[in-house]
DNA sequence: GTCTATAGCTGGATAGAC
DNA sequence: GTCTATCCAGCTATAGAC
């Protein structure tokens, strides 16, 4: 291994890493080069000898908070519970999406104007979502269907969390409510009419 | 009612309007008070003689979607199955949500900076989510933590359908299973365990 | 690779004449 | 209320010496 392309990826990851304490204390927009610059104790022409533009910041970063995902995700969750570990998954999820907000928002939503991730950046994404298929799998869930309705109901968790009760827990004490409805549903999607109970008091 | 007065409304409106088009084709933080001003036929000063900031403008466009939403959402729904309703106006808030996607941005995400809606743009959300709490009571749900589950579950589908697929039907199409494993759940929260049915097949 | 210096542009907001 | 003219600040990105 080459020492100076390993100096070089060291230097970047310095800086990429000086360009999250940034946004997270000032927000994801508020990333500018002549501050990344100053923070990481260099100019901002230096910083072109890494990054070629901001975007490539921005791809940069992208790909060190999906890997930061994965590897948060990983830890083995198998308890020969299917449903509980689909509990634990979550639970992993919504505390690493609410514990930095910016991140959040680089990752999941699509708030930079002019930037969208590279393959290469968003490959640890697509593993996270091909491990939750298998969670499913083993809960008896298969429809790729239900993986959709599953990711909406993750991921609305996880929203209305950061958007109306930041620091809280209001939404994230749903948890396994919400898994144990999507469950139940899955496995017996017929049997629902069958508890139908409308509520006789109040109109209009 | 002073003439005066309304004509001060109606050039407000017409650049709140203006600004409207603008982010639509340009993105939510694509809005400059030089741009705005073009499009609206008068110059910069001008536009602060109508607002004392960019955040005042913000907030009008905030109120006008807010009063636009609900609009959309007002239309009755009573068909005497509280499901059905339930459904029409989940159906009703993904249209409205991803017919403009800048406007659902500034309306239920938090993407601009500085700022933050005042009380009186706010208003018409909260009659919008006060609508919502007695459809869910009609149909036999009045847990407020329900209600928490049911925001989370309908703007993860919004937002999974938003950021997924833009301009699809991925996710708008699970809102019928959406609403009845809603449903089931809520009326009858613990007959979910007698339906457990776990896999078998397939470990690690 | 790192710097100084700066180009080139766009932004929000204001002064002051009319 | 509306304009012309402008201030001042910030930004990305580059030129060119070392």
């Amino acid at each position: 291994m080459d020492w100076r392309e390993a100096r070089r990826r060291g230097a970047r990851a310095t800086i990429v890493s000086s360009a999250w304490d940034l946004v997270r204390e000032e927000g994801l927009p508020a990333l500018s080069l002549r501050e990344l610059a100053r923070r990481s104790g260099i100019t901002t022409p230096t910083v072109y000898a890494y990054f070629e533009s901001k975007s490539a910041i921005y791809d940069a970063m992208f790909g060190a908070a999906a890997e930061d995902c994965a590897g948060w995700m990983a830890d083995p969750v198998d308890t020969r519970d299917p449903v509980a570990d689909l509990t634990t998954d979550v639970r992993r999820f919504v505390e690493f999406c609410t514990a930095d907000i910016p991140r959040y928002q680089l990752l999941f939503q699509h708030t930079i104007p002019g930037f969208s991730p590279s393959d290469q950046a968003y490959a640890p994404a697509v593993r996270a979502l091909e491990r939750t298929r298998q969670l499913l799998r083993r809960s008896g869930v298969s429809d790729p269907r239900y993986l959709d309705l599953w990711t909406a109901l993750t991921t609305g968790l996880v929203d209305q969390q950061i958007s109306n009760d930041p620091g809280g827990t209001r939404w994230s004490r749903l948890i396994d409510d919400a898994v144990r409805m999507f469950v139940a549903y899955c496995h017996d999607p017929q049997s629902v009419d069958a508890g139908q109970r409308p509520a006789s008091s109040e109109s209009a």
